[in-house]
DNA sequence: GGACCGTTGGGTGA
DNA sequence: TCACCCAACGGTCC
């Protein structure tokens, strides 16, 4: 009998063993198969100049998420009969006739996936690279719209429709694997630690509560699903940004990330509950909604060049942010003056991950609302602490929060006082994340620059020692954000409005003049103090 | 050119 | 808890 082909798993997201079509298809039929993760230089490059040790994109939280998520998958691989190969090598003895892994949208990996596919086809390796990350190839969409991704989420829908796969099952069970091959003089090993990856230990209190794999995923789905009243009454906008000890959303974002879980199975985990309840929510406010916002997302990432940017995006509206660093410190290091804003940012190095409400509170102030910094920098921040950071999500949901695309009604602004007081008035989040505020009387801890010395010596909590006075009055700074949102859109107007590339360039060169002479922010008068979260 | 809509605002008054 | 106003955007549809 002739020998089957070799194939090589390439794994980078989709860290699964369930609803794996690449991973099925690599071990259909051959001798030898090799599943392979690769420690991206890309993502693991020690940069010093950066403020944290590790990789300039990734923070420790999501970096161990990784680790962990691996761990799982190598250990799901071993049941199979096979194995996780970390790699830091070429593989170049293993004659690898079939190559499979999962399409990716990312512009990185489009780049890193045309080389890849082009040096198989020159060496005449059969690659296999399936949609399976998202529920739609978001290159259909676009199709389907004329060549253009949909800009609002009800077109979106209207073009998705059902997907295909909807009502059928999805791929079977793996039984067994094929056994890896030589390995050769490659450099193999097993799943590192952090530490071996450039991360400093910063101890268990600076460690997210969640933890990475498939199955964790499997446990958290089938936990989120089984009180099926909660899934099909499940409305986004009613859930409680303050919940931490249960948080309002299933917290699935960061398996969803890696692809710990498929987004397919999820989405018919969802089918399967509503067909048996009377009644259900709909998109967008829906579950179900919720991951074809994913889509969406991934759908206008994918055709919109320069999405990850302001200058060059088409869909971007260009406006004058500031570049003020020492408001940026102080809103990455949760040190604005107000609770509500720096418990989340605390949440979010501690845990990696918010409710989605209180990335609006925070995105909205960094951006549009308060400090009018550019979405640019939020977005660098995010990505770097956020377990579940996405790159299309992250990108579209700043420019959303911004006023940058898709949502364009800047008065709308997120108080930074009473916003969280709506939800939590005890102030219990804050009490949580911000110990240094436990003590202060409800009355004053969304704003406890306004309580009596006498009440802040009593809740050993002077402000402008052991906590920073506010970096900007909310009423004045925003009034002005809403001011110079008016003048860009209007710039903006007369941009769009312009046929001529001279004219446009004529026009930019007014914004960027704008931009220099924009003066520095209204600030209260006031010395940074430095405060680190406890 | 006007009506209507848009995942999740704030504030007031009943 | 809900209705209503505030002020008012761009996209879409007619």
């Amino acid at each position: 009998m002739a020998p089957g082909p070799n194939s090589l798993m390439w794994f980078r997201k989709g860290l699964r063993i369930h609803d794996n079509p690449a991973l099925e298809h690599a071990a259909n039929g051959c001798d030898c198969l090799y599943p392979v993760f690769v420690i991206d230089p890309h993502y693991m490059k020690p940069d010093p100049a950066t403020f944290s040790p590790g990789s300039t994109r990734a923070g420790l939280n999501r970096i161990r998420f990784l680790l962990e998520s691996l761990v799982d998958l190598d250990a799901s691989l071993k049941k199979l009969g096979s194995r996780l190969l970390v790699l830091k090598g070429e593989p170049s003895e293993w004659d690898i006739k079939r190559l499979c892994f999962e399409y990716e949208t990312e512009p990185y990996y489009q780049a890193l996936d045309y080389k890849v596919k082009n040096y198989a086809s020159l060496a005449g390796i059969e690659v296999f690279s399936p949609v399976s990350h998202t529920l739609f190839n978001p290159a259909d969409i676009i199709q389907k719209n004329g060549g253009r991704p949909p800009l609002s989420y009800q077109s979106f829908l209207k073009l998705a429709g059902k997907p295909s796969w909807a009502s059928s099952p999805l791929v079977t069970k793996l039984n067994s694997l094929p056994p890896i091959g030589h390995v050769g003089n490659c450099e193999i090993s097993e799943v590192p630690i952090v530490q071996e990856l450039g991360y400093e230990d910063t101890g268990e209190d600076e460690l997210t509560v969640f933890r990475g794999g498939e199955s964790e995923a499997l446990r958290r789905l089938r936990d989120s699903i089984k009180d099926k009243e909660w899934v099909a009454n499940f409305e986004k906008p009613k859930g409680d940004p303050s919940a931490f000890l249960k948080p309002a959303t299933t917290v699935l974002s960061p398996y969803l990330k890696f692809g710990c879980l498929s987004s397919r199975y999820f989405y018919q985990c969802i089918q399967d509950v509503q067909k048996n309840v009377e009644r259900h929510t709909s998109p967008p406010v829906s579950l179900l909604g919720q991951l074809l916002w994913r889509d969406f997302f991934y759908t206008v990432g994918f055709g919109t060049p320069n999405f990850e940017q302001m200058r060059g995006n088409r869909i971007c509206k260009q406006i004058p942010w500031n570049d003020d660093d020492e408001l940026l410190a102080a809103w990455r290091d949760a040190r604005t003056g107000f609770p509500w804003i720096d418990a989340i940012m605390v949440q979010l190095r501690k845990w990696g991950w918010m409710h989605h409400l209180a990335r609006h509170s925070v995105a909205c102030f960094l951006t549009r609302g308060d400090l009018f910094v550019h979405w640019e920098k939020g977005r660098d921040v995010f990505e770097r602490l956020l377990i579940d950071h996405d790159w299309a999500i992250n990108n579209g949901n700043w420019l959303w929060l911004s006023c940058s695309s898709f949502f364009y009604q800047y008065n709308r602004i997120y108080s930074p006082i009473s916003f969280g007081k709506k939800y939590d008035p005890d102030g219990e989040y804050i009490r949580h994340f911000l110990p240094v505020l436990k003590d202060m009387p409800k009355e004053y801890i969304y704003e406890p620059w306004t309580a009596p010395l006498s009440i802040q010596t009593k809740a050993k909590c002077i402000v402008g020692k052991d906590y920073p006075k506010p970096v900007i009055s909310h009423d004045s700074a925003s009034k002005e954000c809403k001011r110079k949102l008016a003048e860009a859109y209007e710039l903006n107007k007369k941009l769009n409005g312009v046929a001529s590339n001279e004219d446009l360039q004529g026009l930019r060169r007014k914004l960027e003049e704008k931009e220099s002479q924009e003066p520095r922010p209204k600030r209260l008068k006031q010395k940074l103090i430095s405060w680190s979260p406890k």
